[in-house]
RNA sequence: GGUCCCGUCGUCUAGUGGUCUAGGACGUCUGGUUCUCAUCCAGAAAAUCGCGGGUUCGACUCCCGCCGGGAUCACCA
């Protein structure tokens, strides 16, 4: 197969949001399957949107999703620059030839003008066509004055790898601002010359551009450059509403996710399927799986709602698979979840706990809520015993006498670990003459006043058998106090 | 308003004329796995395939119209 090059080509003007990240993903992976190149290219001609480090910011997402680029900002390349704002020379040439083929013009009619223009063809409900307002006499084009495409309308028809065979109508292309004052080219004229520039093969992109093909086709023709694939992706949609989602209705961060306990392969595995499958039933990808199986054409063309517990779901998924694959890989993941309590205790300890409770987790931030028992003596709670569905009807001397025999049996066991316990626990259940929801329960309970915690003898292990007796002896004398 | 795109369970989707009395996954509910929670397993509820016409022996699948939703009409990308 023909090596592919793509690209992703965010604006600094922020973190990158759910709403976009395929538009790096599915590059990436076409860039992968074809042994090609995937670069990254930094749209920052809108000097008055810059964010300061918003390049970073991007940069450290990709890295955390697992897509590395070949060419960009970071890495170099052979097409360098990769920031638009140090490739105005470029554009400048390109802005010649459309010049000299009478194909640009400079327009110095103030913006005032413009917009009375503008809204005289809203009160008509008719369509704002700068092309119809084309001034007669254009100035010579120099520093300060903006440059404009001159529309020759067509009709164009093209395809689309997702959306299929498509038509744009002469209505579809304007004269629109190729360069603008202060110098700088659009992004309608800037990623074109990029793209030819650079190699690219296939345009990705958010679905948004569409109505903007017939100016981009009559660019690539004015310009004599040949068309790259296109493939114009669909928008992920709000969890609630049907709109486009966006930073501005509140869409998170992608490193949001990061920071709540998502692991990257779960992120793009999630994006990736959002929208796109392989007719298999397949739910679970790698990104190697994804590189294998993902084709453009079965992209879906309708918008997909973000659904976030599919993606705690999947987290979960892939907590699991990766523990079974190298638990300490992802135990090391998990450095900066662990509750403040944690905080003194060494590796081989936390990792302990992390151990028993990995497979309920559904997220790496929930340790920060469901191992607090672990590494601090919890608050004695008596109310968690005598409202337990199990224990409500024991009285408090019997349940102090079924502490007092675990204790006492508990306290001769001399080899501390799951497989003993669990068989010392069977013969507590056995002797007590209770339920195991009763006995286990009034125990569990003691030992961690949680709402749930791991196997009980799990628990008892790993909480060690000082700890375990010392608990235990805290709640009977709690309960003598009463 | 013009232009463009889209329309199958609540959500993500399978489905390219008959095998669809529409399949899977998430979520929800029920039951099971000697305590809880989670996992895992089994099962249930959940889509008159946006609507109306055609074409056809037969349409979720093809055609037309309508309706609904979204995007876009910047010296932003």
């Amino acid at each position: 197969m023909k090596k592919a090059v793509t690209r992703f080509a965010p604006s600094p003007t922020g973190y990158i949001h759910i709403g976009n990240v395929r538009s790096a993903i599915y590059p990436y992976l076409v860039a992968r399957q074809t042994d090609g190149d995937f670069i990254l290219r930094i749209e920052d001609t809108d000097q008055a949107r810059f964010v300061e480090g918003a390049t970073e910011l991007i940069m450290d997402t990709l890295k955390w999703l697992g897509l590395d680029w070949n060419e960009g900002p970071g890495v170099g390349g052979p097409h360098a620059p990769y920031f638009q704002t140090e490739r105005a020379e470029i554009y400048k040439e390109w802005a010649e030839k459309l010049i000299a083929a009478g194909r640009a013009y400079a327009d110095s009619t103030p913006s005032e003008t413009i917009n009375k223009y503008r809204e005289e063809a809203n009160r008509a409900k008719k369509p704002f066509l700068y092309r119809d307002y084309r001034p007669e006499n254009t100035p010579k084009w120099e520093a300060g004055i903006p440059l404009r495409f001159k529309a020759e309308p067509k009709d164009y028809d093209y395809h689309d790898e997702v959306y299929g065979d498509l038509h744009m109508g002469p209505e579809t292309q304007d004269d629109f601002i190729l360069i603008k004052a202060d110098g700088l080219p659009t992004y309608n004229f800037a990623h074109i010359v990029d793209d030819a520039t650079m190699g690219v093969t296939h345009v990705m992109r958010g679905q948004e551009y569409l109505p903007s093909m017939g100016n981009y086709l009559a660019l690539y023709d004015a310009l004599e450059l040949e068309r790259p694939i296109f493939a114009q992706l669909p928008h992920i949609l709000g969890p609630t509403g049907n709109k486009k989602l966006g930073k501005r209705d509140g869409a998170k961060s992608v490193t949001d996710y990061r920071d709540d306990g998502i692991l990257g392969e779960a992120m793009v595995n999630f994006l990736a399927c959002l929208g796109w499958n392989d007719g298999t039933e397949k739910e679970l990808y790698s990104m190697e799986d994804l590189v294998r199986e993902f084709k453009l054409n079965r992209v879906q063309r309708a918008g997909a709602r973000f659904d976030e517990n599919k993606l705690n779901w999947l987290n979960g998924q892939w907590i699991r698979r990766l523990f079974t694959e190298d638990a300490q890989a992802l135990y090391a993941r998990t450095e900066g979840f662990w509750p403040e309590s944690a905080s003194g205790f060494k590796d081989a300890e936390k990792y302990a706990v992390f151990e028993i409770i990995y497979d309920r987790l559904k997220t790496l931030s929930d340790l920060q809520t469901m191992t607090d028992y672990f590494f601090v003596a919890p608050r004695i709670d008596q109310d968690m015993i005598f409202e337990n569905k199990f224990l409500k009807k024991f009285s408090e001397q019997e349940l102090m006498e079924m502490l007092r025999k675990s204790v006492d049996k508990l306290d001769q066991v001399s080899e501390w670990n799951a497989e003993v316990l669990q068989g010392e626990l069977n013969r507590i259940l056995a002797e007590s003459g209770k339920k195991p929801a009763e006995i286990f329960s009034l125990i569990r309970i003691s030992l961690s006043f949680a709402p749930f915690s791991p196997a009980l003898h799990d628990t008892m292990k790993v909480l060690g058998k000082n700890v375990t007796l010392a608990r235990l002896n805290a709640v009977i004398t709690a309960l003598a106090n009463n």
